[in-house]
RNA sequence: CGCGGGGUAGAGCAGUCUGGCAGCUCGUCUGGCUCAUAACCAGGAGGUCGCCGGUUCGAAUCCGGCCCCCGCAA
């Protein structure tokens, strides 16, 4: 790596994967003139304010921080004013309009969460467990007016384990992630990098998922529910319904397996029986969805074990 | 004052409407049976029924206030 002067850099960013990449940039002592990140979210009946990850180093590290509500002239006078030389774009959360982008010296990079052009968009860590994809990885990427439509500087291909969810394939690529950027900061600073054109024809766009995506319907393959569960783990999770003395109620399932190697009987789609001593299973198409852990509405998370001695009729329902 | 569910033994729940001995399943402890077991049989321990006040001969239950947990909406 070419030794250059480091560029001074302005980080807009909101999740964990965001927090682990600025991380990384002010571990390798670049200039941080500040974090841009996303107001405060203020939970109903909660005392504290929920903060983002990112502000939460900020602070720690005593960084100066942005939470505009919206990009407006306000805040491109602010940024102007900070003379950047790059911006860095890690999973802000809000479209950023291109005067904006075009701002820094060196321009805006955008460290995106799947091997572009595949899974464009809002979800690319989600939907590739949700499609059952072997594969997916990091792009680094110039930042133009569309979304994750940019010119490409860099990437690295991970595997997706079987056993990968949400939370585990977001640490691997953050760490991913911060590395492929501390690499391709210098290159891009000294054009040793040529960007490359994205091939439109391969590209595909992640749909933005909302709280009813978790619902489960039953004549779905098991494996695909059960990569539902691992791309939704920490939000919006799925759900189903049971009916329970005539009252249709919901139940989130916070934890559970599979087994797609179908033996025995079959039961009907959706329908809860006891797959073995130990083992409250669902049936789906082509498996068994094993239970773990399961909340009622209103209620805390109980194991099903615990479940089933308050609602012994559970075994024998038909999930809707 | 956004809408709704809930707080009863270590865990999960019923009982509350219609006031009258504190219950169920599981766990736990003791004993029995068994080659053996997360099995089976018998017995026991374990409660501030969220908190405060009111009504009543009598309150988990009815009335008023408060605290806490959770789901939805934002």
């Amino acid at each position: 790596m070419n030794e250059i002067k480091k560029p001074t850099i302005v980080f807009m960013g909101t999740p964990e994967i965001a927090e682990i990449v600025l991380e990384n940039i002010y571990l390798k002592n670049y200039p941080i003139l500040a974090v841009v990140t996303q107001p405060d979210y203020q939970p109903k009946g909660k005392p504290d304010n929920l903060i983002s990850p990112v502000k939460k180093l900020a602070l720690e590290k005593n960084i100066p921080i942005s939470q505009p509500q919206r990009l407006d002239v306000d805040f491109k006078k602010w940024l102007e004013g900070l003379k950047p030389d790059l911006i860095i774009v890690t999973a802000f959360g809000k479209i950023i309009p291109k005067e904006i982008l075009a701002i820094p010296k060196h321009k805006s990079l955008n460290v995106h969460a799947s091997l572009l052009p595949k899974l464009r968009g809002a979800s690319p860590i989600q939907n590739a467990l949700t499609n059952g994809m072997a594969e997916t990885g990091i792009t680094i990427m110039l930042m133009d007016k569309g979304i994750d439509t940019g010119d490409i500087l860099s990437q690295k291909k991970i595997s997706i384990e079987s056993e990968d969810d949400y939370v585990t394939l977001t640490g691997k690529l953050a760490v991913i992630a911060s590395h492929l950027l501390i690499d391709t900061i210098p290159d891009w600073i000294n054009k040793s990098i040529t960007p490359k054109k994205q091939d439109t024809a391969q590209a595909t766009m992640c749909q933005l998922i909302e709280k009813s995506d978790g619902k489960i319907n039953w004549t779905e393959d098991a494996q695909d529910i059960y990569n539902k569960f691992r791309a939704f783990r920490v939000w919006p999770g799925i759900f189903t319904f049971w009916e329970n003395k005539g009252n249709l109620q919901k139940i989130s399932l916070n934890e559970i397996s599979v087994e797609i190697n179908i033996s025995g009987k079959r039961y009907h789609l959706g329908e809860i029986f006891r797959y073995s001593d130990s083992k409250i299973g669902i049936q789906a198409n082509n498996g068994v969805i094993i239970l773990g852990k399961i909340q009622l509405a209103g209620k805390n998370e109980t194991s099903v074990d615990d479940f089933l001695n308050g609602y012994p009729n559970f075994i024998g329902s038909i999930l809707k």
